[in-house]
DNA sequence: ATTTTAGTTCTTTTGGTAAAGAACTAAAAA
DNA sequence: TTTTTAGTTCTTTACCAAAAGAACTAAAAT
């Protein structure tokens, strides 16, 4: 598959990796831009070539990879002598999105706790819960990062 | 604060709540409504309560309340000889998130998975980081898995 | 029996985002 | 110097989802 064909299972994995990138917040065209460098057999395809092969407006494709560089789902090499940039997915960011979505709980709980201390004393079982929860998180928090850390060093 | 009435401070933590629930996927009303009874000093509010202190309308007030009972964030009890529903934040529904937070990441993993299969093993260093990857997030459900049975049996 | 209550469901409007298309730009090639 | 390349930026269009509003419904109260 030197081509730049997909082979009709290539083309269902783009799909479906697409769809699960949307999830994760990514628009449609940058979804599948970065599903196409998941799953395509080369290590980097061109503007154009990305362009052709998921028949995008030369504007949609800008705009996807400006998107998803500054998220640092992708890079971009240069060959010497050439203008064209080629892109690849970075599949080392996946640390970075783990971290983010730590720092996601942590903010989640930082409100948490602030409801928690403007709420009355009355619902006594109520605020017991949201205590809970709080504690809960930290704990989460404290655990997943040493988990992360320690699939690192290993 | 015994009446309907939020405090400047409640109506600030209610945005920041709001939104917060927003970024998880939740409409803006479903996440106002979310976020009301989780800041509100009351064990629980009406239809016409939550309406009326959130200006919104009785269809995005009824879409918004069911929405939230299909995801179970909200339950309801009723109070004898009245028609009315009163409505609640269920605090206690966090597990269930979590739980649901690893489906996404077993489905993730399995296309990933499959993506590796199809790809030419002439990319290796680039295949070597995918299955990396997935390692780490079975590893990562596994472990994340344990921290939750471990706060419950706690 | 009819009016009120407590919502639900249907239709329309609004608002926002993504993508297309076209115009533009800067560097390199011819 | 003009043309081509490799995009970017601006403007317009298309679409979709959320909310409003209005019409409807079923139970309860009068």
């Amino acid at each position: 598959m030197e081509n730049g064909k997909l082979t009709e299972k290539q083309k269902e994995l783009l799909e479906a990796y697409g769809v699960i990138q949307e999830q994760f917040g990514l628009s449609p065209a940058a979804a599948r831009v970065n599903a196409l460098l998941t799953v395509i057999d080369k290590k980097e395809l061109t503007f154009d070539e990305i362009r052709e092969i998921l028949t995008l407006s030369k504007s949609a494709t800008s705009n996807a990879i400006n998107n998803l560089m500054t998220l640092n789902y992708i890079g971009y090499r240069t060959k010497l002598g050439e203008r064209k940039r080629y892109f690849f997915s970075r599949m080392d960011q996946w640390k970075e999105s783990f971290k983010k979505n730590m720092t996601g709980f942590r903010e989640y709980n930082k409100v948490m706790k602030d409801i928690l201390i403007e709420r009355t004393p009355e619902t006594k079982e109520y605020n017991t819960k949201i205590k809970e929860l709080t504690e809960f998180i930290d704990y989460y928090i404290e655990e997943a990062t040493k988990i992360i850390d320690d699939w690192e060093k290993r």
